[in-house]
DNA sequence: TCAATTTCCAACTAAACGTTTGGAGATTCG
DNA sequence: CGAATCTCCAAACGTTTAGTTGGAAATTGA
């Protein structure tokens, strides 16, 4: 049977997510990690380096392209709460991407891949501002953060739910009011400084 | 000198209190904990039990009364902004809270103190809603829920503010945002169900 | 076919880590 | 004043953990 050294990263990769995204660096380990990719660990050292490069490398890779799955279709106002509802669904179909988010932010003293992740997310909010009519970059970069810091806090801080709305399991209720407050916040950007 | 057995306690607590909202549960150690408190690791164990009980009592220590210290006292829409700009205030002023409470969303299967924690939030709740005027407990709590998400995402999430807006510390323009971004979703939802 | 190279493995290593132990010193009360 | 009790400490313990080593097995190319 051939080597299949390309097979064997994507194993470890996909077993790293999971183990990262449910953990945080501090609380993954490394047998974990091999046992779930059926690879033994110096396979990871060897591939990866040591288990900080390892949980770079999953950042990278899962966090790389994370707005550009979800497209701006509509247009005015309606075209914010639409990308929200999409990032939102997007979220809940992958609730890992929120939580490496928030695992990057609170154990890392920098994000990862920021020149990538910095231009993808100047288009996604230049495509955003032109969809909803005349806003300035600035304002297009604000509404895009409140969307994601919306989605985000949710799936990744569902204990905020629960104690505040008795509720972490209500999808569609939450998504209703994210979709909701993105459409307001939009109305209030477009008719000026006066609503900011 | 007298033994000073609460305020060994209290030492412990402080320097629990800085190392888990620095660290998390997995990345935080018993030994930085003894070392910032100056007192011998043993006092921890027979004061709090173990590591785990330890972190569980620096949340109910912290998050217990979160919202407390925040007080509501405008009326209609302004009352939901300014509330939200002060607690916005708050979590600059402590930011450890809000990285505590996603520490314990992400590291923890349920909430401490839930009992507690759910009766003040739905106080502040029931608050709010009257404040700004006549929202249903469920539309109250849902703002109160999406005002809290904003402000603990910035302080906990600095990652994403950086690389959506290329900024992470531009707290007065993101101050700015949070505040009218409530202010859009009250008025939203005081319009009724078509607003949301 | 065989030597060289590469991929992969089991076992090992050293340090880190949470927790416990034996006892010193301080306090309290009879 | 002295015994009992309590608070606190340094050192130790057993396990966990990230990372490494020596070598087996598979592949490749001459």
């Amino acid at each position: 049977m051939a080597w299949d050294v390309e097979g064997t990263k994507r194993a470890l990769l996909t077993a790293a997510v999971a183990e990262f995204s449910e953990k945080g660096f501090g609380g993954a380990r490394i047998d974990r990690i091999s046992e779930r990719a059926g690879v033994n660990r110096e396979r990871l050292y060897s591939y990866f380096g040591n288990k900080r490069q390892l949980f770079e490398a999953v950042l990278a890779d899962q966090l790389g392209t994370i707005l550009d799955g979800v497209p701006v279709t509509e247009t005015g106002p309606a075209a914010a709460a639409g990308f929200a509802g999409r990032y939102f669904d997007a979220c809940r179909s992958h609730p890992e991407l929120p939580r490496l988010v928030f695992w990057e932010g609170l154990e890392l003293t920098y994000p990862i891949d920021t020149d990538t992740r910095t231009a993808r997310a100047a288009l996604k909010s230049a495509e955003l501002g032109a969809a909803v009519g005349e806003l300035s970059g600035r304002d297009a970069a604000s509404l895009l953060l409140t969307i994601v810091s919306l989605c985000h806090s949710w799936f990744a801080s569902p204990n905020l739910g629960l104690i505040i709305t008795g509720d972490d399991g209500d999808h569609e209720g939450r998504r209703r009011i994210v979709t909701a407050t993105t459409e307001a916040l939009t109305r209030g950007l477009l008719e000026g400084p006066a609503g900011g």
